[in-house]
Order: structure tokens, then sequence, then C-alpha cells
DNA sequence: TTAGTATATGAGTATATAATCACATAGTCA
DNA sequence: TGACTATGTGATTATATACTCATATACTAA
């Protein structure tokens, strides 16, 4: 049986992993990659309204994922766990491997 | 904005960082790490149903993190994509460094 | 001050998800 | 064959989540 400390670690793990389980919050940490934006360009980018892209980028902070400073009227938005990235790859590895296997199997047919 | 073959992409790995997205999972996964496991024994590890595990296991398994096979009665699991544990640890630090930004705020008070 | 812009948030709704129970299926062994 | 075990799945229910709209807050600039 799982302790309850492992289990509080699993929550919060499961945690951080739904705060990016959304394709449009996948598209903000890879828009971010690049570098640091704003809400209304990053809201421009992967085309949401405002509102719902703002909720999403404080679920991300919430867990530490990304971390968001003050400009003037703006509020810039950035990556503060780039290993995130890495996770990326290997969904990608996943993904390859799942069409692979697709491949070989309408290749017996 | 975002191409229809980007959207497609960030869907898919969104369904994969889903898959991982709850606290059971989480352990599942973390129990697989060591070596295969058979439904029953995941079950009783991890202190859920087995309906319920048969469940999650599946999801996992139709986004490629798991794979299954027959032994007689049992089918047995285990991990196809191991790059997924880099990921645990990404998270690991994105949880340490949340707690040292805590203490930091409760030092400086 | 007023107008305008960027962001955040409350309320409501629609949808998705997890858990449970009952039952079905598939395999083992006497 | 029949009893038993392991697994998977349909149906139901409770809960969580994303999105939209309206509104609030905070800042800028005239």
């Amino acid at each position: 049986m799982l302790t309850k400390r492992k289990q509080l670690l699993f929550q919060k793990q499961a945690d951080i992993a739904k705060a990016i389980s959304h394709p449009l919050r996948i598209a903000i940490v890879d828009f971010l990659k690049d570098g640091e934006q704003c809400v209304c360009d990053i809201a421009q980018h992967i085309g949401s309204e405002r509102s719902n892209v703002s909720r999403h980028l404080s679920v991300m902070v919430g867990v530490g994922v990304l971390q968001h400073r003050k400009e003037g009227l703006k509020v810039i938005y950035k990556l503060k766990a780039p290993c995130i990235l890495d996770f990326f790859s290997c969904m990608t590895t996943c993904l390859k491997q799942q069409a692979e296997d697709n491949e070989r199997l309408f290749a017996a047919l």
C-alpha cells in the first residue's frame, strides 16, 4: 500500500501534469519556449479569448510551470520549469512509436 | 495563429499528458518503473478497485505510455515509454522550487 | 479627471472524467 | 463439465473542468 507521503507527492505531481493537459496549454508552453510573452500576444497566437487564456496561465503559474511579472499594463509570462520541454519530446517519441505500430499493423494485413 | 497540423499535434500531446494526470496513474507508473505487474497486484499496491485500475490502465495503453500482454489468466502491464520517468523528475524539480519559493516568502515576513 | 487598454475573476452552462456496482468474458483446474 | 479467478465494460452518479459573458481592477495617457 502507498504511504500518505507518497499519496501526497503523487497528487501534487498529478496537479502539475494536469496543468499542461490541454491543447491550448501545450500551445502556450510551446509558444513560450522561444521567450516570454504577454497575455494579449499569447491569446492572439493561440486564437482564444483573453479571459480564457488568463485562466489557463494562472493554473500553470499555480503549479510552478510558468512565472509572471508585471510590466506597465501588461503581464509577461515565461517558462519557470523549462524541463517541461523535455516531456514534450518524450510525448513526441510516444506518438512516433504509436504511428510506427499502426503502420506495422496495417502492413501485416 | 496555429496551423491545423500544430493543433492536431498539441491535441495528441495533451491526450498523453492527460493520461498520466491523476494520482493513481502516477502511482501506477511509479510502481511499474521497477518492472511489469498484473492488474491485481497493481490494484493491491495502489489500493483501488480492479475495475477502476483496469480503466486507468487502458487509458495509458491507449496513448502509448504502457503496453500489456496476456499471461494465462493475468494481464501484465509494463512501461512502454520510460522517458515518462524523466518527466517525473521534472515535476519533482517544480515541487522543490515551489517549496523553496514558499520558504523564502515566509522567511521574509 | 476621463477614456481607453490589459488583465483577472464571478457566475452560469455544457462537457468530460472518475468511481462504483453489476455483469460479461476468458482462462485455469478439479 | 462446473467452480473459481482475473480482467474488462456498460450504466449510473458525482464531481471537475473549460468556455463565455459581464464586470472589476490596474495602469496609461490625454
